[in-house]
DNA sequence: GATGAATGAGTGTTCATTCAT
DNA sequence: AATGAATGAACACTCATTCAT
C-alpha cells in the first residue's frame, strides 16, 4: 500500500510542484514528466489523464476535509441547538454557545488544515480549469445544510418554511465566508501555531457577524 | 460618428460572450472572430493583444470602481474617527456609527456594481491568466489602508505602532471580506434592487462582525 | 523636384532606419508608417511595394556607384595597359603603375562611398531578401570585365583566349575581392578622412596581392 | 541502432534543402514538414526550436571547422615566426615563410571544407536570422589573433604596443580576408581537386598582399 | 493625398494524448 | 512498466497588401 512504485511517486511529486507553481491550467504534463525523468506514456501509464493526475494529488486530502467538515458542523449545529437568540452580548452569546468547545474543534479543522496545507492551497487556489474548480463551493454546500439549522435554531422558527429569500440568502454567504476563513488560513499562516491563534480572531469575527444578523431588527 | 465603428463593436461583444463563458486563459481569440465574422488581423487593428482587448472590456468599468471604493471608505473613516470602541450592544454601535448615513454609501457602490454587473463579473472571476487576475487583491489593499485606521480609532490606540501582529492580520482579513461582500453580492443577485437588500444583512454581519473583534478580551 | 511631399520624405526617412537596423527581411512596413506618423495606406500611394520604397532609397545612390565604378575602373585599366608584369619589387611596380594617380580615383570611389555612407550600407549589408541582394555580385562582375583586360596585359597575353579556367578564378577572385574592400571601408570607417587613410593600406595590399599573383611561377 | 531514426533523418534532409533554398528566415518549418511527411509536433519532439534544427545541421562540422582553424592558424604562426620581414621579393618571401608547407596545411583546410561543402555553405550564407549569422566574423576574431602575432614578428615590433590604428585595421582586413577566401572557394569550386587547385593561386595573392602590405614606406 | 478598415495566409510553437513496442 | 515516436488541433500573433471612401 505504501510501497508505491517510484516512479510514480516522482511524477507526483512533480505534479505538486507544478500545478503549485502554475496553476491547473497552465501546467503542462510535457514538463512533469521531463522534471520526473520519465517520458509522457509512463505518466498515462499511471494516470488516466491531466484531470485524474490531479485527482491523485488531492482525493484523499479532499475526502478528509468532507469528513472533517461534516464532522465539525454537525457538532456545531447540535451545540447551539441550545441557545434561541435573545439580545445578549457577545460575550454572553459566545459562553452560551460554549464558545470554549466549539473554538477545540474548529482548531482540529485548522489543524488538518495545515498538515495537508500544500494539497489544500492547491484545491483551494490552484485547481481552475480542473473538474475541483468549484469545490470551494461543494464544500459550502455541505455547510449550508448546517448552518441553516443553526439560523432556524438561534431564529425560533418552527420549521425550515419559515425562511424568507434574504434568510436563505445571508445564511449562504455565512457559510461561504466560513469556507473562506478556513482558505484565508490555509494560505495566509504559515503553520499550525499561527493559524490556531488568528483563528481566534477570525471565529470571533463570525459568531459577532452571525448575531449581527439574528439581532437585526 | 456613431462612436464605435460596427466591427469593434461586434469584436467586443463576441470577446465579452467569449471571456464570459471560458474565462480569460481559455477564451480563443480565433473563436471571437469566428463569432463576430471577421478575420484575426480584423481584430489585430483595434486591439494590440488578447490582454489588451481583455483591458477594452473592463478598464473603465475598473477606473470608476476604483474611484467609488476609494470615496467610499474615506467617507467611512471619517464618520467612524468619532467612535471610539467602548462595549456597546450592537444596536448601539450601530446608531453610533451612523449606520444610516453609511448604508447610504455603500447602496451607492452596489449601484455601480449592478449598472456594470457583467464587466465587474468579468473582472472579479474570469480574469485568471490576465494582468487583471489580482485586481480583488490590489482593491483588498486600498481598503485596508482605510479599515486600519479604523481598527486603531475603534481599539483606541495612539498610533499604527501599537498595532499587532494579530491586529493587523485581522484588518487584513476584514478588508478581504469586505470586497468578497462585493464580489457575492455582484454574482448572486440578479438586479440592483435585490442588491440593495440583502446587502443590508451583509453590512449588519460585517459590523456584527468588527464588534466581535473590537470587543474580544 | 526638391518638394517631395511631407509625407514622403518622412516614409523615406523612416523607411532607412528601420532597414538599417532590421534589414530589409525584417524590417515592417506597419512600423515604418507607425513611426512616420501616417498609415499603410499612404505609404502604398507612394511605393508600388516594400521592394520599390527600399529601391527608392538606394536607387540613386546605386545608379551614382555604378557610374563611378565603371569610371574608376576604365581609367585604371587604361593607365596599366603600358604594365607589362615582370620581376619587379613592390615599390618598383607601384611607380610603374602610376600608383600617385591611381590612388586619386580610388579616393574619388571612397569620398562617394562616404558621401552616401548611410545608403551604401544599406544596400551592401542589409539588403537580403530584396531584389537587391546580389547588388555586390553585379557591381564584381563589372570590375571583372576590367580586371580581365588588365590581367591580360600584364600577364603578357596577346587575347583573351589564352586565359586559363585557373586565370579566370582568380580574376573573379581579385575582383570580388575589390569590392570587398569598398564594403570593408565603407562599414569599418567612421568617416572620409579615415576611410581614405585606411584605403592606401588597402590597395597596397591589394596590388601586391595582384603581383603576387601574377609573378607566380 | 541505425544511430538515427527515419524519421529525424527526414526532417534534418528536408531542413537542409529548405534552410539552403531560402534561407534561415524564410525557410517554413511547416513547409520542411509537409516535405517530410510528418506533423509539426514531430519535428518539435526532435528538436527544441528553428534554431536547434538549424544547429543539428550545423553545429558538428562548425566545431571541427573551428578545430581545424585554430591548429591551421596556430602552425602558420609559429612557422613565420622565424621571418621579420626584409625587403625581399615575393618569390623569396615565399620560400622564406616555407611556402610549401604552409600550402599542404592550407590543402588540409580546404579538404575539410569540401568534405562538408554542402553545410559550410548553409553556414557561410544562409544564416541570416539564425545565431550563426555572425559565425564568419567569430572565425575572422580567431584569424585575427595569430595574424596579430605575424604582423609584429614581420615588422619586426617589439610588442603589441607599438601597433598604430592602422596597423590593427589592416590585420583585420586581412584576417577578414583569408576567412572571404575560404568561403569563396567553398562556393565557387565544385570538388576538393579544384578547390586545391585554386587555393594555390589565392595563398599568392594573400602573401603577395601581406608583402605589399609590410613592405609599405 | 491619405485614411481606416479588413483580408487571408502565414509564422513558430505548445498541448494533451495515443500507441506500437 | 515504460519508452520513443507521432498526431493533429490549437494557440496568439504578424505580415504585406488592398480598397472604398
Amino acid at each position: 500500500m505504501d510501497d508505491e512504485k517510484e516512479t510514480k511517486k516522482k511524477l507526483l511529486e512533480c505534479a505538486m510542484n507544478e500545478f503549485s507553481e502554475k496553476g491547473y491550467m497552465k501546467a503542462s504534463l510535457r514538463n512533469i514528466c521531463k522534471e520526473a525523468g520519465v517520458t509522457t506514456g509512463a505518466l498515462y501509464f499511471f494516470f488516466k489523464d491531466k484531470e485524474n493526475l490531479f485527482g491523485s494529488l488531492v482525493a484523499d486530502t479532499l475526502n478528509g476535509l468532507n469528513e472533517i467538515i461534516e464532522n465539525h458542523f454537525i457538532e456545531e449545529a447540535v451545540a447551539t441547538e441550545a441557545l434561541a437568540g435573545g439580545d445578549m452580548s457577545i460575550a454572553a452569546l459566545a459562553e452560551a454557545q460554549g464558545f470554549e468547545d466549539d473554538m477545540a474543534i474548529a482548531r482540529s479543522v485548522v489543524r488538518y488544515l495545515f498538515e495537508h496545507k500544500e494539497v489544500i492551497e492547491l484545491l483551494l487556489t490552484k485547481s481552475q480549469g480542473s473538474c475541483y474548480e468549484h469545490i470551494a463551493d461543494a464544500m459550502v454546500d455541505k455547510v449550508e445544510e448546517h448552518y441553516t439549522r443553526m439560523y432556524i435554531a438561534m431564529k425560533g422558527y418552527k420549521s425550515k418554511k419559515e425562511l424568507t429569500k434574504e434568510d436563505k440568502f445571508i445564511i449562504h454567504w455565512m457559510s461561504h465566508d466560513q469556507i473562506e476563513i478556513f482558505i484565508h488560513l490555509a494560505t495566509h499562516c504559515k503553520n499550525v501555531k499561527e493559524g490556531e491563534k488568528q483563528m481566534e480572531n477570525m471565529m470571533a469575527y463570525m459568531i459577532g457577524g452571525w448575531y449581527g444578523v439574528i439581532n437585526r431588527k
